[in-house]
DNA sequence: ATTAATATCATGCATTGCAAGGTATATAAA
DNA sequence: TTTATATACCTTGCAATGCATGATATTAAT
């Protein structure tokens, strides 16, 4: 039971979240994944999983210029990506529900 | 990105928080995940991590006679399961505290 | 020319939830 | 007796995914 195995499945809809609040390139998101507190984040997870992302077209990209480096891929969402955010947030509340319920012992009461 | 991704390296915690409050078996775990809102829950999953977790020697187990079906396997807390759960809960609130920050983008403030 | 910061990508391992299938016990109905 | 049902546990192997590692390219400063 590892910090890292907690985040599967999670990390999707964080990024899909911080891209709908604005478009992003890779490396930027591994930034702002730490300032939101997530610690210790790989660029060997960030960009395969933007990639996979594009290939179920959650995602489109767009490569710019940048001021101090190589060129940026900056992502946007398509409308199946806003959608999926929309699901990834619901799933997350009800997983955020049990795990509370769980631990303090309390019944599901189907509100 | 499917909801049982998001259980990886949940379910451990909140077996763990289960068996806390009283001791229980495998089939009655399945059943309270049940109650707390999980859904779905195989016992594909259960039975594996049960012997892992005693094999991780977080808990013991002992068998009981039941008055409708063979034995029952009660799992109980030893004090590293104890000290596996506090540290399980730390994780847990810090990830939810991650991810909601994230959904309502707020930066990490330190509190 | 060298260094450092920025920026992206590919490969393969380790972990773990779960579907599928199997075994065994107890009770009750046929 | 035989069958069915609910209870209770277990094993095997697949699929998904975070990440360690290592590679490559661009720009600016020393």
């Amino acid at each position: 039971m590892s910090s890292t195995q907690m985040l599967k499945g999670i990390i999707d809809g964080c990024i899909l979240a911080i891209i709908h609040n604005k478009e992003v390139y890779g490396y930027e998101l591994a930034e702002k994944l730490e300032e939101y507190g997530f610690h210790s984040f790989s660029e060997g997870t960030i960009y395969p999983l933007l990639i996979r992302m594009q290939k179920e077209e959650l995602v489109t990209s767009t490569l710019k210029k940048s001021t101090a480096g190589p060129r940026r891929k900056y992502y946007s969402l398509t409308p199946k990506g806003e959608l999926e955010l929309q699901k990834f947030m619901e799933r997350w509340h009800q997983l955020e529900s049990s795990v509370n319920r769980v631990l303090h012992h309390e019944s599901d009461t189907g509100q």
